[in-house]
DNA sequence: TGTACATCAGTGAACGCGCGTTCACTGATGTAC
DNA sequence: TGTACATCAGTGAACGCGCGTTCACTGATGTAC
């Protein structure tokens, strides 16, 4: 961050950001198969040939959209594995912090709902490369916990995929109680937090 | 069916059905936000303004492919629900029932994942409208399980969604490895199987 | 059984429109001396 | 510091194309008598 950028970069990198949040927004109500060029900058306000000078295509821009989108998600997955506390209070915490993450970041969260099962083939495998990147992660994570004594390898990554998944659940939701009133919420994070409570109890109970 | 349509009626079933087939053909490699009428019915050989003598657009006909897909996927639902044994048999089979399934209406299954999230409002409604329902099914089948003595409502209509959701994640889990080779489906048959038993694991503790 | 009329699934021309992509361009910014 | 040239993000016209929707139609099927 210590080199400033000349005039013409600094001009370029912003209407790049503008055309991804302009996707992003326009993508809160269409898929991405059926996100045009045109539509976004439209909605940016500069030519369509312009947008070129960005991006090969919307299926492009969608690939940029899954690493900032599962960038973000990141670094709230980083928070949870963080958490201390006993079992319960963590499931607590995490599922406080999804809320948090899916409140902060709704379009994030919907995007990657949407596209991950969705009509482009590169944003597919973009999502799913990454998905399983933070599996590893957690896996990693879960290794250290002494709860996982005498946990085989494939055992940890079973569980943290199906943390992973569990996540992505709960966050859309929470997403589709974001407009909700908030007892509907409340109801969302009690259903996580007992889905929780009940895999961490198949946790402890796995080697019985 | 005792009922012998007229030759006219036939044939508008015959063609109703054709542009269903073909929609949910070309739905494999796109978005329902992104079929087109005209794609549809070049598929099926007729002109564009036969459409509209089946259906009000495409989003109408992806309600109607809604009821079919999730139609399938409830035959095999009961059909695991009605499983007998003991857990660790009724699992194994409730995961081979899920593959057979993903097998014999990969179409649907890829429509369902896709549209779930998808773009198509009254379609993500009507997908998730069967899916409660499921849900509802599903724990009026655990209420009559010895295993869940002692159970509330609550807890038990928790723990159908979770088979629910981690029936859809494994169906589609063996789509994405359909034309991979067997041991890549058996690693997704032995994944999904111990996410399963960890569940039951779980469930088995809950009151503890 | 035959006739006269009604129904209606599918046709084909026509429409206005927005799409993705090409191309030569402009003019502000960057660079070499 | 000034000059001459290079770079390149964004422009705007143009293209061919497929889209959804309208409309009056055709001719096989259905129905009433």
């Amino acid at each position: 961050m210590s080199h400033t950028l000349g005039i013409r970069q600094a001009q370029k990198q912003k209407t790049r950001r503008a055309l991804l949040d302009a996707a992003l927004e326009l993508l809160e109500e269409q898929s991405l198969s059926s996100l045009g060029l045109r539509e976004v900058t439209r909605a940016v306000g500069i030519a369509p040939t312009a947008f070129y000078r960005h991006f090969r295509s919307t299926a492009d821009l969608g690939v940029v959209l899954v690493e900032e989108a599962l960038g973000s998600l990141h670094a709230t997955i980083r928070t949870i594995v963080a958490t201390s506390g006993d079992s319960d209070e963590r499931i607590v915490r995490s599922v406080e912090l999804i809320a948090r993450h899916v409140a902060a970041h709704p379009a994030h969260v919907r995007f990657i709902a949407r596209e991950r099962h969705g009509g482009v083939q590169s944003v597919r495998e973009a999502i799913r490369g990454q998905l399983a990147l933070f599996g590893e992660e957690v896996r990693a994570q879960l290794a250290t916990d002494p709860e996982s004594a005498g946990w085989n390898a494939d055992d940890l990554l079973m569980l943290a995929g199906l943390y992973v998944d569990q996540m992505l659940i709960t966050a859309s939701q929470f997403l589709e109680a974001l407009d909700a009133p908030e007892d509907e919420k409340r109801r969302v994070a009690q259903l996580a937090t007992r889905r929780l409570r009940l895999i961490s109890i198949g946790r402890v109970h796995w080697l019985d």
